[in-house]
DNA sequence: AGAAGGATTATCT
DNA sequence: GATAATCCTTCTG
Protein backbone atom coordinates (compact mmCIF):
# COMPACT_ATOMS: atom_id res chain seq x y z
CA UNK A 1 0.00 0.00 0.00
CA UNK A 2 0.92 3.99 -0.24
CA UNK A 3 2.68 5.26 1.98
CA UNK A 4 0.36 7.47 4.50
CA UNK A 5 -0.01 10.55 5.06
CA UNK A 6 0.52 12.50 8.36
CA UNK A 7 -2.87 12.26 10.24
CA UNK A 8 -4.97 15.55 9.78
CA UNK A 9 -5.63 15.39 13.40
CA UNK A 10 -2.26 15.89 14.19
CA UNK A 11 -2.40 18.84 12.68
CA UNK A 12 -5.40 20.48 13.91
CA UNK A 13 -4.12 21.88 17.22
CA UNK A 14 -2.31 25.43 17.99
CA UNK A 15 0.81 26.08 15.45
CA UNK A 16 2.73 26.34 18.32
CA UNK A 17 2.62 22.68 19.52
CA UNK A 18 2.97 21.49 16.02
CA UNK A 19 5.71 23.24 15.22
CA UNK A 20 8.22 20.61 17.21
CA UNK A 21 6.55 17.71 16.14
CA UNK A 22 6.79 18.66 12.31
CA UNK A 23 10.72 18.39 12.73
CA UNK A 24 12.17 15.56 10.65
CA UNK A 25 8.33 15.08 8.74
CA UNK A 26 8.95 15.31 4.55
CA UNK A 27 7.14 17.17 2.42
CA UNK A 28 7.02 15.67 -0.93
CA UNK A 29 5.57 17.50 -4.07
CA UNK A 30 5.42 15.86 -7.89
CA UNK A 31 5.08 18.06 -11.07
CA UNK A 32 5.20 16.78 -14.50
CA UNK A 33 9.41 17.44 -14.07
CA UNK A 34 9.52 14.95 -11.57
CA UNK A 35 9.09 14.26 -7.97
CA UNK A 36 11.40 16.35 -5.03
CA UNK A 37 11.22 15.52 -1.27
CA UNK A 38 12.45 17.89 1.66
CA UNK A 39 13.13 16.30 5.64
CA UNK A 40 12.04 19.15 7.77
CA UNK A 41 14.66 20.73 10.03
CA UNK A 42 13.57 24.42 11.19
CA UNK A 43 10.48 25.53 10.96
CA UNK A 44 8.37 28.31 12.76
CA UNK A 45 4.99 28.32 14.26
CA UNK A 46 2.79 31.45 13.43
CA UNK A 47 -0.40 32.24 15.73
CA UNK A 48 -3.49 34.55 14.80
CA UNK A 49 -5.09 37.26 16.85
CA UNK A 50 -2.41 37.48 19.50
CA UNK A 51 0.58 37.14 17.49
CA UNK A 52 1.34 40.44 15.43
CA UNK A 53 4.17 38.56 13.14
CA UNK A 54 1.51 36.65 11.54
CA UNK A 55 -0.69 37.23 9.22
CA UNK A 56 -3.36 36.36 10.69
CA UNK A 57 -3.25 39.16 13.13
CA UNK A 58 -5.48 41.78 11.54
CA UNK A 59 -8.21 38.68 10.44
CA UNK A 60 -9.50 37.19 7.19
CA UNK A 61 -8.19 38.92 4.14
CA UNK A 62 -8.05 37.39 0.56
CA UNK A 63 -4.32 36.44 1.37
CA UNK A 64 -4.66 34.99 4.91
CA UNK A 65 -8.03 33.03 4.05
CA UNK A 66 -6.28 29.30 3.81
CA UNK A 67 -4.79 30.46 6.96
CA UNK A 68 -8.25 29.94 8.79
CA UNK A 69 -9.62 26.83 6.85
CA UNK A 70 -9.01 23.33 8.04
CA UNK A 71 -5.89 21.90 9.32
CA UNK A 72 -3.49 20.32 7.35
CA UNK A 73 -3.51 22.58 4.17
CA UNK A 74 -0.02 24.14 2.17
CA UNK A 75 -0.59 28.31 2.96
CA UNK A 76 1.51 29.88 -0.07
CA UNK A 77 2.54 33.24 -0.36
CA UNK A 78 4.01 35.84 -2.31
CA UNK A 79 6.69 38.16 -0.86
CA UNK A 80 9.52 40.73 -1.39
CA UNK A 81 8.12 40.63 -5.17
CA UNK A 82 9.88 37.56 -5.72
CA UNK A 83 9.76 34.92 -3.37
CA UNK A 84 6.97 32.46 -2.19
CA UNK A 85 7.59 30.70 1.21
CA UNK A 86 5.02 27.89 2.74
CA UNK A 87 3.18 27.56 6.02
CA UNK A 88 1.20 23.80 6.91
CA UNK A 89 -2.05 24.91 8.23
CA UNK A 90 -3.16 23.76 11.63
CA UNK A 91 -5.40 24.35 14.60
CA UNK A 92 -9.28 23.47 13.89
CA UNK A 93 -11.74 25.21 11.16
CA UNK A 94 -12.05 29.12 11.63
CA UNK A 95 -8.79 29.17 13.87
CA UNK A 96 -6.13 30.42 11.84
CA UNK A 97 -2.50 29.50 13.61
CA UNK A 98 0.09 27.79 10.78
CA UNK A 99 3.95 26.60 11.28
CA UNK A 100 6.61 28.01 8.25
CA UNK A 101 8.81 25.80 6.60
CA UNK A 102 12.34 27.59 7.21
CA UNK A 103 14.47 24.66 5.75
CA UNK A 104 15.12 21.18 5.50
CA UNK A 105 17.25 18.34 3.58
CA UNK A 106 16.73 17.27 0.33
CA UNK A 107 16.24 13.55 0.42
CA UNK A 108 14.76 12.81 -2.62
CA UNK A 109 15.23 14.53 -6.45
CA UNK A 110 18.15 16.40 -5.47
CA UNK A 111 18.91 16.48 -9.60
CA UNK A 112 15.88 18.43 -10.18
CA UNK A 113 16.19 20.61 -6.86
CA UNK A 114 19.54 21.36 -8.19
CA UNK A 115 18.17 22.53 -11.50
CA UNK A 116 15.85 24.58 -9.89
CA UNK A 117 18.17 25.73 -7.28
CA UNK A 118 21.28 27.15 -9.76
CA UNK A 119 22.84 29.44 -7.56
CA UNK A 120 23.36 26.51 -5.05
CA UNK A 121 26.53 25.66 -4.04
CA UNK A 122 26.13 22.55 -2.26
CA UNK A 123 23.56 20.39 -1.80
CA UNK A 124 22.86 21.44 2.01
CA UNK A 125 22.03 24.93 0.28
CA UNK A 126 19.04 23.50 -1.88
CA UNK A 127 16.78 24.18 0.37
CA UNK A 128 18.16 26.18 3.56
CA UNK A 129 15.93 29.17 4.10
CA UNK A 130 12.17 29.27 3.61
CA UNK A 131 11.95 30.90 -0.17
CA UNK A 132 14.81 28.70 -1.30
CA UNK A 133 12.70 25.53 -0.20
CA UNK A 134 9.49 26.23 -1.81
CA UNK A 135 12.22 27.18 -4.71
CA UNK A 136 13.62 23.37 -4.69
CA UNK A 137 10.52 21.62 -4.13
CA UNK A 138 8.71 23.98 -7.15
CA UNK A 139 5.58 25.51 -5.05
CA UNK A 140 4.28 28.21 -6.02
CA UNK A 141 1.05 30.31 -6.68
CA UNK A 142 -0.94 27.43 -7.44
CA UNK A 143 -0.26 25.16 -4.29
CA UNK A 144 -1.77 27.60 -2.12
CA UNK A 145 -4.07 25.75 -0.15
CA UNK A 146 -3.73 22.24 -1.80
CA UNK A 147 -4.36 19.36 0.70
CA UNK A 148 -1.40 17.68 2.63
CA UNK A 149 -2.65 14.58 4.01
CA UNK A 150 -4.54 12.75 1.16
CA UNK A 151 -3.36 9.74 -0.09
CA UNK A 152 -2.33 10.29 -3.97
CA UNK A 153 -1.97 14.36 -3.44
CA UNK A 154 0.66 15.36 -5.65
CA UNK A 155 1.66 17.46 -2.58
CA UNK A 156 1.60 15.59 0.87
CA UNK A 157 3.14 15.78 4.40
CA UNK A 158 4.77 12.62 5.19
CA UNK A 159 6.35 11.01 8.04
CA UNK A 160 9.84 11.09 8.56
CA UNK A 161 12.88 8.76 10.43
CA UNK A 162 12.58 9.51 14.29
CA UNK A 163 13.87 12.34 15.74
CA UNK A 164 16.48 12.83 18.96
CA UNK A 165 13.99 14.60 20.99
CA UNK A 166 17.50 16.11 22.46
CA UNK A 167 17.82 17.54 19.26
CA UNK A 168 15.49 20.07 19.46
CA UNK A 169 16.47 23.50 19.83
CA UNK A 170 13.94 26.97 20.19
CA UNK A 171 15.09 30.45 19.67
CA UNK A 172 13.43 33.89 18.16
CA UNK A 173 12.06 33.90 14.62
CA UNK A 174 13.73 35.29 11.91
CA UNK A 175 12.49 38.24 10.84
CA UNK A 176 10.38 39.44 12.95
CA UNK A 177 9.59 42.14 14.96
CA UNK A 178 8.00 42.27 18.32
CA UNK A 179 6.20 45.33 20.53
CA UNK A 180 8.47 48.01 20.01
CA UNK A 181 10.71 46.39 17.00
CA UNK A 182 12.96 44.73 19.29
CA UNK A 183 13.20 41.59 18.09
CA UNK A 184 10.78 38.66 18.37
CA UNK A 185 8.68 38.84 21.51
CA UNK A 186 8.17 34.60 21.54
CA UNK A 187 10.49 31.88 20.85
CA UNK A 188 8.81 30.22 18.34
CA UNK A 189 11.38 28.99 15.91
CA UNK A 190 12.39 25.33 16.53
CA UNK A 191 15.17 23.40 14.63
CA UNK A 192 17.34 20.27 14.54
CA UNK A 193 20.74 21.11 16.83
CA UNK A 194 23.23 19.98 14.40
CA UNK A 195 21.97 19.89 10.72
CA UNK A 196 23.91 21.74 8.02
CA UNK A 197 20.68 22.86 6.10
CA UNK A 198 19.59 24.79 9.12
CA UNK A 199 19.64 28.64 7.80
CA UNK A 200 22.43 30.41 9.01
CA UNK A 201 20.57 33.90 10.13
CA UNK A 202 21.36 35.10 13.32
CA UNK A 203 18.38 35.12 15.42
CA UNK A 204 17.79 38.76 15.78
CA UNK A 205 20.67 41.13 15.46
CA UNK A 206 20.11 44.53 16.70
CA UNK A 207 20.98 47.30 14.31
CA UNK A 208 24.19 49.07 16.65
CA UNK A 209 24.93 52.72 15.32
CA UNK A 210 28.80 53.11 14.48
C1' DA B 1 34.13 37.17 6.92
C1' DG B 2 30.80 40.44 7.43
C1' DA B 3 27.89 44.39 5.86
C1' DA B 4 25.12 46.68 2.73
C1' DG B 5 22.05 47.44 -1.02
C1' DG B 6 19.18 45.92 -4.94
C1' DA B 7 15.58 43.19 -6.97
C1' DT B 8 10.39 43.55 -7.69
C1' DT B 9 5.23 43.35 -6.55
C1' DA B 10 1.13 41.96 -3.67
C1' DT B 11 -0.99 43.59 0.16
C1' DC B 12 -2.67 46.66 3.47
C1' DT B 13 -2.78 51.66 5.56
C1' DG C 1 2.72 55.03 -0.48
C1' DA C 2 5.27 51.96 2.65
C1' DT C 3 6.35 47.64 3.84
C1' DA C 4 7.31 42.73 3.59
C1' DA C 5 7.77 35.53 7.70
C1' DT C 6 13.91 36.92 1.58
C1' DC C 7 17.87 35.97 -1.30
C1' DC C 8 21.80 37.24 -3.98
C1' DT C 9 25.58 40.07 -5.46
C1' DT C 10 28.97 43.25 -4.52
C1' DC C 11 31.73 45.94 -1.63
C1' DT C 12 34.93 46.49 2.28
C1' DG C 13 38.30 45.11 5.86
Amino acid sequence: METATIDRAFLARPGLDVAPDLLGSVLRHTTPEGTVAVRLTEVEAYQGADDPGSHAYRGRTPRNEVMFGPAGHLYVYFTYGMHFCANVVCDVDGTATAVLLRAGEVIEGASLAAARRLSARAPREYARGPARLTSALGLGRSDNGVDLCSVGSPTQLLPGPPVDATRVRTGPRVGVSGPGGDGDAYPWRFWLDGEPTVSPYRPHVPKRRK
